[in-house]
DNA sequence: CACATTCTGTACCGTTTAGTACACATTGTA
DNA sequence: TACAATGTGTACTAAACGGTACAGAATGTG
């Protein structure tokens, strides 16, 4: 089976970026030839159900790193407080590498909305549960491990908006930080 | 000087529904013909420089609307305790009564993120400064003061991403209410 | 009832959109 | 080198796009 230069994952990564910049509406067919690098033919070639199947791709991927990397060690973390210096180490360098959007977030607004609803509810409920869990055994009652939670997952939502909003990264960075510490403190 | 039944406020009102649902590029001229009830002449009557012109006049009613009833009483508190329970009431209140979206957190998303990036930054920037300076007001360290502001504004646009994603209301309230807690307890 | 002004519906323009068709280039294997 | 599978550029379509033009309806004033 003949393998060309460019492999499926390549071509997600670069959709991602373009998604990240433009947004799913705004991202025409001509702007992602362009922008991906990628003719129409393999981009037709790769997601045959056009658009909707490169978001598609573009989310699942984004969902499988933080799978990876976030939740997971999130799940099966031994000393709790080291797993939420790690969650938020990790987070902070994805998103600075990333333009400072959450694709999934920008997924809860506009037509594609309807579209996506479900992977997103999951993306977020998996962060929520995942950090609700580990706060827990850290010593927190389910509720407050829960709420704590969310209002992190909140927070650094928030952050990403308004880091774009000043444009700048520090106020992104000084978010993170300080759900740390705050997130530290509950635990001790 | 002859009016006839439909004024422009009605106007900018019945458009920011549409952009609140659809985004600003899913909201293509038919669409809003459609759903805000306004044919193209009168539309284009009312916002002789289109859909930008159209999203600016959303806009500026959306920061009138917090600079009258969010900002300024922050800015003008006598208690401060009192001023931040007024904020989260009448925030909670302003985006459960309008599809959970902050209009100005969509423009940071997109091909619109450069066209209204001044305007987006006033508006952040407006309200986090009003809410820094009463919380200074009430004891906190100018850094102190600053930093919990950011946080405050950060996890409620959060908080509105993710009661989208849960397709719910009650998880913005929850934000809503301890967001609140937590500033009452440093002005304490 | 005129009249000027303010609105509004409709037809239209050139451009761009997502998606399709398909010949052809590229590749690993035999 | 022949071959089948995989990947890619180009031309094309119908529909939708934002925006324009403009006749005429609606309105308050004299």
């Amino acid at each position: 089976m003949p393998r060309t230069l460019l492999e499926r994952p390549d071509a997600v990564r670069a959709l991602a970026g373009v998604f990240r910049r433009r947004g799913f509406e705004g991202s025409s067919l001509s702007v992602i030839q362009q922008e991906a690098g990628i003719g129409r033919g393999s981009l037709y070639h790769f997601f045959p159900d056009g658009k909707t199947d490169m978001a598609r791709a573009v989310l699942d991927q984004v969902k499988d790193w933080f799978e990876d990397e976030v939740f997971a060690p999130l799940r099966s973390a031994a000393d709790a407080a080291e797993a939420v210096s790690a969650m938020t180490k990790a987070v902070a360098n994805y998103f600075i590498s990333r333009e400072n959007v959450c694709l999934f977030a920008a997924m809860t607004l506009g037509e594609e909305k309807a579209t996506f609803a479900g992977e997103v509810k999951t993306y977020f409920a998996d962060w929520v549960d995942a950090l609700a869990a580990l706060l827990q055994s850290g010593g927190l009652t389910p509720g407050d491990a829960r709420e704590n939670a969310l209002d992190a997952v909140a927070v650094i939502q928030g952050g990403l908006i308004l880091t774009r909003a000043y444009g700048n990264e520090t106020t992104f960075l000084g978010v993170m930080e300080r759900v740390e510490g705050r997130l530290l403190a509950q635990l001790s």
